[in-house]
DNA sequence: AATGGTAATGAAAATCATTTTCATTAAGGA
DNA sequence: TCCTTAATGAAAATGATTTTCATTACCATT
């Protein structure tokens, strides 16, 4: 789906939406680069190749490949919301370290076949219960990465 | 700590703080109100009550609850920070429900011991093995609620 | 391959939450 | 009561995201 062009055309046309220049790009972009980087960092990554694509259209894309779910937007309280592309197979379903000082965010993936089992449970009882329509879940911890740790808070 | 003024004025004297009219009101109303305020959903209720209260000292206000961890922080992606007293004795600590449409958001608190258990494990190991000092965890489900549902998303 | 209807784009302006500035006020220890 | 200085409020600044609108370029159709 990432990978050929023919692939992600059929894909973005499948949902009814053109494929463009600026969404191949940016889809490349994400499918290049490991993870949680916000608007501006793909921003400042697209600009010196190619620099017609602006700002708005980044944000733009992005809202339409969130929609798509091709992509997951994380707000981790930095004021910035920052993005990563899912991955085929759900192999790359993951959970977060969030540093309170500097912002830094860890992927871990340890305990996710206990975590998937267990959420699984959740949803289902709490889905009922409130009749609510569960489609994801974000699961993350807080506090302080090892650099901020050993500058002292 | 929340009910009687006295211990307020001490609780923000030992940390360092003076205890001063507007931080009593927006911990009242914080106290009061069941959750998931705003800054300004906060400056409305104290407005017509205090309106020499500006909202910048409610944000300021704000902060330095969250700092002494009094008030829990949320960001649930409609751009604008939410916060929720953290009541005494660790009975109110729960997760969350948040429609992707309306933005509502419905506390739960079923399995919580089954959570707290698995978290702990989880803070344990990761901890370790990153060297992360984790303090609190924050988990949600997304997707949509009942009446979203209702109305064809 | 050329055409045309319209979705997508980009630059600039607007919006909106939050932060900063700075002169004034008022906690609260002496 | 007095004095030091932390806290406040109004206004301006900031920064991320969204809106506007004239222009461009996908792509279904010819
Ligand atoms: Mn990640
Ligand atoms: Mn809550
Ligand atoms: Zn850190
Ligand atoms: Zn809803």
């Amino acid at each position: 789906m990432y990978g050929r062009r023919q692939e992600r055309a059929q894909f973005f046309r499948h949902h009814g939406f053109r494929c463009t220049l600026p969404r191949e790009v940016i889809l490349d972009i994400l499918y290049k680069t490991k993870s949680h980087l916000s608007a501006e960092d793909i921003y400042f990554k697209v600009h010196p190749i190619y620099p017609q694509i602006g700002l708005t259209t980044v944000y733009r894309t992005l809202d339409l490949l969130n929609k798509m779910e091709l992509i997951s937007r994380f707000d981790f309280g930095d004021g910035k919301a920052r993005y990563e592309l899912i991955k085929e197979g759900d192999t790359s379903h993951h959970h977060h370290l969030v540093c309170r000082k500097c912002n830094r965010v860890i992927d871990y993936t340890d305990f996710m076949k206990e975590e998937t089992r267990f959420i699984k449970k959740i949803e289902e009882v709490l889905s009922k219960k409130h009749n609510f329509e569960i489609d994801s879940h974000k699961i993350h911890f807080q506090g302080l990465c090892s650099k901020c740790k050993s500058e002292g808070r």
